[in-house]
DNA sequence: TTGACAAACGGAGAGGTCTCCATTTAGTAT
DNA sequence: ATACTAAATGGAGACCTCTCCGTTTGTCAA
């Protein structure tokens, strides 16, 4: 039984460091929210908030971790929808919970557009993989590799699920999602059923 | 039988211009050669070249742009092969033309690495679809929708063949491909069999 | 209380993207 | 030759990201 934290000492965040990070939120927050999450600099927030531009990089790397941090308790409610969905529906096909999961991302990802596609242009200053590093992206690839797994259970083909759930995130990333609403003309529904055609059923 | 050109009237580039477009491009070759695609600025080449940054944005409004511009010849040589080997294995099975094509492309995609990644990264200034605009990517594209097209002649499924091409195509970005090879471990080889397997085989 | 010190801070500054516009210049018509 | 004009130029400057580092400030132990 090892102690959640091993480290020498836990150092607690110091009281004036825990309200600049408030204020900061709540700084990106406002900002985000009047004039939409890509038209606002961190320039600008560290202005709005009045702290130095050291004392914001020095918290958050760049706009995509800001991003993060504020996002980070819909992630968590997200997937705890989705583990209640799955425990509930354990006897359920699983192209049906595959489905109805990807349905829940899209109805995320629609609810948090901006934040989200923050998050995932967070290349800058990053050699690579920039979605690796999402616990997000990590999370739900996991889900649906084990999911993947399950289809392919009785067939013993050459195993391909991480491969095909990184194609459907990749599929599901601002990238390709939006290119598909906004120049191939599909709607949320529409896209859902191309992609479970496509990677789901046989 | 209507003319090339039937705007008013086609000024021919001035000769200063074409001079100072060989400079940027040859400037632009040289640095990218020596650092790397990533590593140089479009500041470096402005004053490596001896212009002004005004001079350099007026001819290219982004690195991608002069990426596009350094690439074309092999762009064109690459869609040569490909039209001359389908004008040559018209007989044979869609799907085996849909491989090979894909082999083609991943070759390419290797031997040009850097500028193609250069080019994907056009999205600054750009409101939305940055491969859209890319010749590269829409022509790609129309070959893939022709033979996915060809492949479903016979079954009358919905088609989703446009689709389909842009997940391939999506998995064969800068951005999906080197994330399966670095993070994921993939040979080329790899990447085509998963794709073959994931996209093309029933 | 009072050091001591690591953490936090702020802002100067390096280097980047990109625009604007006064000025120069290559072609063309006279 | 000369004047005209649209194209081309270059650099100042607005604004951005991100780093570095001298200074300030909580926190904790003595």
């Amino acid at each position: 039984m090892i102690n959640d934290e091993n480290t020498p000492r836990i150092r607690t965040e110091r009281r004036d460091a825990a309200k600049n990070r408030q204020l900061i939120l709540d700084t990106a927050h406002r900002l985000f929210e009047q004039f939409g999450v890509e038209q606002v600099s961190m320039n600008q927030i560290a202005t709005e908030a009045q702290i130095g531009p050291g004392t914001l990089y020095r918290r958050y790397r760049n706009k995509g971790e800001l991003c993060q941090d504020l996002i980070k308790d819909s992630v968590d409610l997200f997937f705890e929808d989705i583990e209640e969905y799955l425990k509930e529906n354990g006897q359920v096909p699983p192209h049906q919970k595959l489905k109805e999961i990807l349905s829940f991302f899209i109805r995320f990802r629609e609810k948090k557009a901006q934040l989200l596609t923050g998050v995932e242009e967070a290349k800058s200053t990053n050699p690579l993989k920039p979605r690796t590093k999402s616990p997000l992206y990590a999370e739900l690839h996991q889900i649906l590799v084990e999911l993947f797994d399950e289809m392919e259970a009785n067939e013993n083909t050459y195993s391909q699920s991480a491969f095909k759930a990184d194609m459907v995130l990749m599929a599901l990333s601002s990238d390709s999602y939006f290119f598909q609403k906004d120049v191939r003309g599909y709607s949320p529904e529409e896209i859902l059923e191309l992609l479970f055609i496509t990677f789901i059923v046989k």
